[in-house]
DNA sequence: GTTGGCACTCTGTCCGTGCGAGTGCCAGCC
DNA sequence: GGCTGGCACTCGCACGGACAGAGTGCCAAC
């Protein structure tokens, strides 16, 4: 019914002008930036409604209206078209990621771009390890009874773990024991890893046995450590921006759980490759994150997702640019990530 | 001479005081607070002097006085005694760092770690690559013309190239080139580096010299990249904390030039093992630390400076309490990175 | 050289007023 | 039945004057 699309019409207005000016919009302003075709007085109805089913709420009796989570949610849902990326953006893209010299700079360089993009808050997971492969196992000698462990999985990441060894070890012994690992763990997908350590163990010389057993239990360790599931954040600057306007005072606790990570990697991590995922305000369940909203999708190669990246910001954000540019980041560190 | 000493006990008093109150502190205040003998116009003439000197200046006429840069420089130098750590806070280190996994997580704990005590951001720079020493180097074949070199630091970093070979290796090929570059390279000091290079080209096999040349060029290309200086930085919302009464908005400059990074490394770079270094304000001579202080010292063992680290916060903080934190924290890291 | 007294200055706060923006409601119109 | 213009009403906010309080500088006295 008619009705019904025109007080979805003003709600889109309402949420686009109150995103570009900050300010609660009122009915004569929506009717004179938008071409609604009715009078201020039939949008008040239509505000009135709006504000009846929660999609939007008055600060203060005489102020206009503002979108509510709800009502940022039917936008994003039913309401905002996908905005394209201007040619100066993509080109932004590519001269910022080009010329990374290794895993640590692509995501350095990446979160980076990403804030620049957004003016938002960015945040990159590094590629998770357990849905990494091995590429190679290095094994170094420190001294008599100590190694250095090293990881490289195909995503670029490097792990180092220092292995006290139960007994002494000679250069021979450290080129067989890096060929075994090798060959055992060669190309296993990390999350893997454990199921093959009882085989090696059995098939293995019976004198390196147990230093495989205490390399293996590090190899697996590293995996599980909770540690090991990064983040590299960025633009934090952002939220000095427009601050006590957007967050109210709110920047505490959100820079916060920026450095705990751990709340933030949980929302972040939860992505598939493709798809962005938008969560507002209190959708996030999380205190510090109530007043924020996280745009994030994940990052991979073909089908295969490495991690996640996103931004967080004020609910009351550019949600059609900030998911463009998401998603066109995550698409373009996909690639390089996949190349090297 | 008595008068002398007088007006700097006053000075003390004043910067103590406005530390810990963030208020302008008065004549009359002053009196009932410290035991300085004298009375509230006694301390009035004292303060016309101070003023005069340019140790402290008042907000607007009818306000206490508040220190200047110069009154908290002479403060630091002259008037504060060293403030040893509490029992709580010794334990706090060591519960903190000990059980640290890599030089990422050392790095990790030790900047959170600084945050917490000092209630300021905290900043720690990786061990420099051109003061550390090679431990091993790898040589790792990704494809029949591609090589991942990594570099293992005694310090604990760990550092990864792609290097396009001009040629198509074998594995016995890559053996023996890690096996050259082990026997040039290890031991050295990454300054050294470059001078050992052609030594290392004239002695080689020729079949290898060419892959050489491009090993050896990215390796110190590793070393000489301006990014290879990194800083961790953590505690930011402590920023939010006091915000607008101690930085007076100047929070966004600030956050921008700790992840711009470049700015803070100079400053934290460029300091010794030991002793800890102080600047205020405007002698940290960058406009976004203007209203900020830095205290740094260097850390490492035996004489030896791996990086640098500190806090970054108003010129109103507390400066023995966080010359003391600064500069056990840095201790400490320094014999844990020996050990490792 | 120190002290108490005093006049002065300035800021922050409180309060009352007026203005403007925006709304809800209602009667009239298409 | 839905839309529109008009109108009264409600708030928030900015402005301005008055006031109290804190702190100073100066001066005469000790």
């Amino acid at each position: 019914m008619a009705h019904e699309e025109r007080r979805l019409e003003v709600l889109r207005a309402i949420v686009q002008d109150y995103v570009s000016t900050n300010d609660p919009v009122g009915s004569k302003a929506l009717a004179e930036r938008h071409d609604l075709g009715v009078s201020p007085a039939t949008i008040r109805s239509d505000m009135a409604v709006l504000e009846e089913q929660g999609y939007i709420t008055q600060p203060h009796t005489s102020a206009g209206r503002v979108p509510t989570d709800k009502g940022y949610r039917l936008f994003v849902d039913r309401l905002s078209a996908v905005k394209p990326l201007s040619m100066a953006e993509r080109r932004a893209i590519e001269r910022f990621l080009d010329g990374a010299v290794d895993l640590h700079d692509v995501l350095t360089r990446t979160v980076r771009l990403l804030a620049s993009l957004t003016r938002q808050v960015a945040v990159v997971q590094w590629p998770t390890l357990s849905r990494s492969a091995v590429r190679h196992l290095e094994v170094v000698q420190l001294t008599a009874s100590r190694l250095l462990l090293v990881l490289i999985t195909d995503t670029g990441r490097v792990e180092q773990r220092v292995v006290e060894s139960p007994v002494e070890i000679d250069a021979d012994a450290v080129a067989e024991l890096r060929s075994l690992l090798n060959a055992t763990f060669g190309g296993a997908r990390l999350g893997e890893a454990g199921g093959r350590v009882p085989e090696l163990l059995e098939t293995a010389p019976p004198h390196l046995r147990g230093l495989l057993a205490v390399l293996s239990a590090a190899l697996v360790e590293t995996l599980v450590e909770p540690g090991e599931d990064r983040l590299v954040v960025g633009g934090t600057a952002n939220l000095a921006r427009t601050s006590g306007l957007d967050f109210a005072g709110t920047v505490r606790p959100l820079l916060e759980a920026l450095e705990e990570q751990v709340v933030v990697l949980r929302l972040i991590g939860e992505v598939d490759a493709g798809t962005v995922l938008v969560r507002i305000g209190e959708e996030n369940a999380h205190e510090a994150l109530a007043g924020a909203s996280v745009v994030s999708v994940g990052y991979g190669s073909g089908g295969r997702s490495f991690g996640g990246l996103g931004v967080v910001g004020p609910t009351r954000m550019d949600y059609p640019g900030n998911m463009a540019a998401v998603r066109a980041v995550a698409r373009y560190v996909g690639h390089l990530l996949a190349e090297s």
